[in-house]
DNA sequence: AATATACTGAACCATATGGTTCAGTATATA
DNA sequence: TATATACTGAACCATATGGTTCAGTATATT
């Protein structure tokens, strides 16, 4: 079984949580772009963004650097390879579980046709 | 391309950000639960359980129902596959940025090796 | 040298989160 | 009928979140 950092799953999905950040990825993806040019994108002010920025870089998720006055965002090394992961794990589980469930409701529905012929 | 339906990504990844709750969904798979059950298995009062369960069937990923005095908790119907599809086309979209960034490195790479020997 | 740009940090604000306790209500059990 | 069980809701607490403004600092540009 795959062991799964736990405070890292926590950053990570907690930084998936926002709207604006998934966009911030989203757009990184497309390009580096700095902290104004972000902010501007996202109608915000640059200490807000600053601060979704430093979210999804204590996620590991973006890094940055900072050259004369700009700093330049791009996407980190993480590739969600651990998130996606849990999520395929779970979707397992939902699968066996509830294909044991469909196997139950069929029986039940069964011995309900059963239950009408007798009648 | 997919549309996501924005609060629903919100509140599902904010739902897994919380190693309880990611725990509560594995317990559900392997078999429904009483809130008391899950608090003890949790070490955990009852109160702060149901908040937990109550975030989870927010997002949809848990449904309860109360028979008698006992509430119990199942899987919810969603698979989590808006999720799994955020994070799969992001993954996507990563790769393509890091591949496109790995060719530029081979060019710098080709270019000083070539400036190397002019010396 | 003066001005404009890009960021940074502190402080503040309202609301949310993750937990608790305590005082109920409703349902089983003896 | 009395008691135990299972949950529920309100209130509280500390800390986090998502945003802002304002007052800097550092770097470019003119």
């Amino acid at each position: 079984m795959v062991q799964y950092i736990t405070p890292r799953l926590d950053a990570s999905f907690a930084a998936l949580s926002d709207a604006t950040r998934r966009g911030v990825l989203e757009q990184l993806g497309r390009g580096d772009a700095s902290i104004t040019e972000l902010a501007e994108k996202f109608h915000m002010t640059l200490t807000g963004m600053k601060k979704h920025v430093g979210v999804l870089e204590q996620a590991g998720l973006v890094t940055t650097e900072k050259v004369g006055r700009v700093r330049t965002c791009k996407l980190g090394r993480r590739r969600l390879e651990e998130e996606a992961a849990w999520i395929e794990s779970y979707r397992q589980l939902w699968d066996t579980r509830f294909d044991a469930l469909d196997e139950i409701v069929e029986e039940l529905k069964q011995r309900e046709k059963v239950d009408g012929r007798k009648k």
